[in-house]
DNA sequence: AAGTGGTCTAGACCACATG
DNA sequence: ATGTGGTCTAGACCACTTA
């Protein structure tokens, strides 16, 4: 065997595709325009479609590519960074809070969130739906659950419906004294309500940011919040924007202008 | 036509196997056991293998599955909470802070991470390699990137080489008066060199977490860490557990007895 | 109606871990 | 040597958007 043979370990062909497809987003195509479809794009890298959609759905995951079935594949935005830890130590629904409350109703909690409150698995509680909206596009599906000993003005079943109903359990909560609050992180994938709201198809990549609202030496709130993984960069602390990290490892910066309050 | 056709949108085969292997999960097997090959599986539920992938591709991103090449596919267990935000203004290499140092280089950093060191595209900075074990398991890599100028004690290239280097970056780091921090999380994709520190394969989903330490009156050293999104549930404030976000909607309280520090 | 991305199939071969 | 998950192919049809 005369060959050179240099690759002890042969790159996949998507992997190796996903590099280059990144280094000619980079330098050939700007923010918004619209790429060649699969079936040309698959066929000029002589690749099978399934693995050019391979390389394209890494790129999507890091927020590179957008695709929308019925348009096409265009280049994405840099990353807006929405801030998370600001609004630290103040309950949800404070004047400017990013969050627009959307509909309340009384249900029964998934088992795990009955815990974190300690209500019993059988026991309804408030739940309100919030939506946030940054640059005039949706970035997070909030569910918000509330016991209703936690907001006592209200425990008769005779709150308005609807957004009404998601204000006053709101005003109720701003009544309590905030002893502190509690966050966690993690990867999930987008429900099929969380979804729709989200513009994106079930299933998509989110970020789950998990609340915990403390008062009366308990937990009196529990926030689970679901950010398009894709679209945002999550940040703590200083508003400012941080930096856009690109899965191959060459971060460049975010210019932004980070319009967060 | 007299046919009930009740589903005006027909949910995706995956996305139904999906929602039937979770729920087989949570009530036919326990953490650790292994589950039938994937072509066993497909055979057992009549779809073609490529299509059970990708219903156990997102049961893997939500953290329920493990799979591991040439093994086979595991239940895995809750995800841990891996303490981010304890550590809140201290310089990283504190006692006991959960990372381990391993390497140290001089080398250009990312154009993103120049930026926002304020240092030149082509200026050297030492760049700390460290890794966090949580359980005995290796949960994240970090690059710590410091320029010269934050630790003048080093300047001259005498500094023995690989880990005893960084000792020493991150000892002459503690000299500085650290004025605040500033996080960052969003999702990414493991580059090679992670991925063989994580255990994973490349392009595997990562959180990504950048923190830049002010002091000084400027950026005196940017950290980026990957850490594994199918195991790991980032923890800001209480380090205690907060919950399991299933993507189905169904959380779970994680019991797990959170041996950070 | 045409064009896009999303789903699905039935194969094949490869890299890796284990016995 | 065997069995596992990982990659890849060449098609087909579907759901959606836009004109």
């Amino acid at each position: 065997m005369g060959t050179t043979q240099l690759e002890t370990v042969p790159e996949p062909k998507y992997w190796h595709l996903k590099t280059v497809l990144s280094e000619a987003l980079d330098s050939e195509f700007s923010v918004g325009e619209i790429l060649p479809n699969e079936r040309d794009l698959a066929a000029r890298f002589g690749v099978a479609r399934a693995t050019l959609r391979q390389a394209l759905e890494q790129l999507e995951l890091e927020g590179r590519l957008q695709r929308r079935r019925g348009v096409g594949t265009t280049v994405a935005p840099p990353r807006m960074g929405v801030a998370v830890g600001t609004e630290q130590h103040s309950w949800p629904g404070t004047a400017g809070d990013a969050w627009q409350p959307a509909d309340c109703t009384a249900a029964v909690p998934p088992a795990g969130i009955a815990g974190l409150l300690g209500t019993d698995t059988d026991t309804q509680v408030h739940t309100v739906r919030r939506s946030r909206v940054n640059d005039g596009q949706p970035v997070a599906a909030e569910l918000l659950y509330v016991p209703e000993t936690s907001v006592p003005g209200l425990t008769a079943p005779d709150a308005p419906s609807g957004a009404a109903r998601a204000r006053a359990v709101l005003r109720e909560l701003q009544r309590l004294e905030l002893e502190g609050q509690d966050r966690a992180v993690e990867l999930g994938s987008a429900r099929v309500e969380d979804a729709r709201e989200l513009d994106r198809l079930p299933g998509a990549p989110v970020l789950v940011v998990t609340t915990r609202f403390f008062a009366g030496g308990r937990t009196a709130a529990v926030s689970v919040a679901t950010y398009r993984a894709d679209t945002c960069r999550l940040t703590f602390g200083d508003p400012d924007g941080v930096v856009i990290h690109h899965g191959a490892g060459a971060p460049s910066l975010d210019t932004s202008p980070e319009p967060v309050t």
